[in-house]
DNA sequence: CAGCTTGACTGAAGCGCTTCAGAAAGTCCA
DNA sequence: TGGACTTTCTGAAGCGCTTCAGTCAAGCTG
């Protein structure tokens, strides 16, 4: 049997015998009609299988999807396997569901984000962007629809609103607490930027250069402060487990050996804790070891990190509120640049200790 | 300055002097005009800023969103908090993505999967459900609309396609494992399943009539083989760390102990663990633990855990393509139903031994 | 009762695009 | 040279809905 054909509004307005405004009406604007009418028209839409107005169709006329697009730097299970990323996009999504809207992912290519093309095609009213490299080619995308925009831990671009978090400050506040225990030769891991595909120790001023905001800012927080210690800096080659396992071993083989390792994540340090028990490091007393977010899991490894603390979900929730804000504003808003910043602050827990 | 409004391809078509018809061509079929005609049409295009046809127009004149609706049982960070989830989702995303589809997210509310009219009104070409309760309103929904559908790890609706595991038999084998080592006193610990909102000992008859497909399953796998022995049977109170370590701890406070656990996914089994070490109850000495799925931190943990392996990627990856089976086949497939699963097998680690 | 207001409903113009049946203009071969 | 194709492009009919300016009748006021 063929399936007969999706009944349409039309359908519903001839069957009760109403123009096809008052059934669109009697779903989007009940005070438009009698409330005896309206159940008539919900009644006999009821029986015909109308399942309610097409959600397409509705875009269409009102050019609004109800839809955020979530522009990832790369695959899901490696975005997800981030908590500081599921945890923001909880309290975005928290935010933002009540209001009708739903998320839409975009996951990240090999170059750094998802393809101009993907971006070109999403049916979504605003875009969010978490980290993505400078210069991603889903930026241009993004730009080019003249989707509004928020960014994530991302220079602010002008006409979109950006939450960050004091990036330096809290990788200040690290390498402060180890300077002040004593350490002064240093190691710091920072996650793959694609820099060196190979990962790899790196120059001071190869990492400086990294395309990422984050992963620049919280370099130069800690060199801010470790002035002239010894530092060798190490970059994951990539974002798996595996990767950081193999980074971490690599900083805990150098001779002489660093004190003191600052991470830019908290999956780095626990990735230099597993390793350093495997390498028979005692932590802290042989080793201090620092994070950076202060996701769940940082209070779980034994011995607990010390971490810089990022409120993420406070995160989540004003990207949440920034978005909305752009799309209610319309353009009034999206014409005008904001940018906001989480606190951060320093958690001392175990895996810190005098050198 | 008010921004002048987006070009259309009307727009485009009056600036080159072509019929709407062809620039649409342009983009959506090269070959039905010359290539000289299609690079002038971009070219203008490009200079009008004509971003390529809009997503939603474009969703209405074919009637493909391009979009798969995901439907969650839970909000988005419990959800991705379980690699099991983002595994599969992200073996699921690389299939759909070359195919130009993306993943629209629609998380869970207080009932069970997403509310109705989240799901009436996503713009979505088919919908995926992972491990909702039966009867969801979610399901009704999608129903309404017409959706295909396929489930993951739920029963076989009509006219949908299926991928789960082969869960009976998954749990059969662990509970014989655990047999062979000697053991006579069992404790199941299953997830949170909305039956006993403050979590808790269950009876055998309370857990067999859970809302959950695989909790039903994996249960019964157990049962099957436990026969005779002890069982008490521990559902955890929620879906966070910290509910599974509550159960876990009321599970090894019981008297007597049982000497062997088992746990329908490493989330709970891992908890199992942390409480065991909190208790001073060595593994797997006095207590073997095993798991379910092999998710990635199963490996990791110490001991690391004896679990039933499914293939996650597999799972994931055979949900894509059955949803773009009834994609492509239309209402032909999707009047067939096609269940499928991915087979089991033990994995034996440090965390069981003999009684 | 004329004049005004209010509530209930409708007509029709879009929203921006795809697609299909042609028309117009070549091209090819006998 | 003429019929049969091809290639290239166009006109117009949708896709299913929202929305705005009305129309019409009923109720109210003085």
């Amino acid at each position: 049997m063929t399936r007969r054909r999706r009944p349409t509004l039309d359908d519903v307005a001839s069957a009760v015998g109403v123009s096809r405004a008052t059934v669109s009406n009697a779903y989007n604007r009940p005070d438009q009609l009698s409330a005896r009418l309206r159940e008539q028209v919900l009644r006999v839409a009821a029986e015909l299988g109308y399942p309610g107005p097409d959600p397409t169709a509705r875009s269409l006329a009102t050019s609004r999807t109800g839809a955020i697009a979530v522009l990832l730097d790369t695959s899901l299970s490696m975005a997800f396997s981030d908590p500081a990323l599921y945890l923001t996009l909880d309290a975005l999504a928290r935010v933002i569901d009540p209001r009708g809207h739903a998320l839409l992912l975009l996951p990240g290519g090999a170059h750094g984000g998802p393809p101009a093309d993907r971006v070109l095609a999403a049916q979504a009213d605003i875009a969010i962007v978490y980290s993505l490299p400078d210069g991603a080619a889903a930026l241009d995308a993004v730009r080019a629809r003249g989707l509004p925009l928020v960014v994530i831990d991302q220079p602010l671009l002008p006409g979109t609103a950006r939450i960050g978090c004091a990036d330096r400050l809290g990788a200040a506040l690290a390498a402060r607490h180890l300077l002040d225990l004593g350490h002064r030769r240093f190691g710091i891991f920072a996650a793959c930027s694609h820099l060196t595909p190979g990962g790899g120790g790196l120059t001071v001023a190869e990492a400086a250069a990294a395309p990422f905001h984050d992963v620049r800012e919280r370099l130069a927080g800690y060199l801010d402060e470790l002035g002239s210690c010894e530092v060798v800096v190490e970059e994951a080659a990539g974002l798996s487990a595996e990767s950081a396992m193999a980074g971490a071993f690599a900083l805990l083989r150098a001779s002489p050996r660093p004190t003191a390792v600052l991470c830019m994540s908290d999956q780095l340090a626990l990735a230099v804790l597993a390793a350093a028990r495997q390498l028979g490091i005692g932590v802290p007393d042989e080793l201090s070891v620092a994070g950076f977010d202060d996701s769940p899991p940082a209070s779980w490894s034994s011995p607990p990190l010390t971490t810089v603390r990022q409120d993420l979900v406070a995160k989540g929730r004003i990207a949440g509120e920034l978005a909305l804000g752009l799309l209610d504003g319309g353009s009034a808003a999206s014409s005008a640049s904001a940018s906001a910043e989480v606190p951060v602050s320093l958690v001392v827990r175990g895996s810190t200790g005098p050198a």
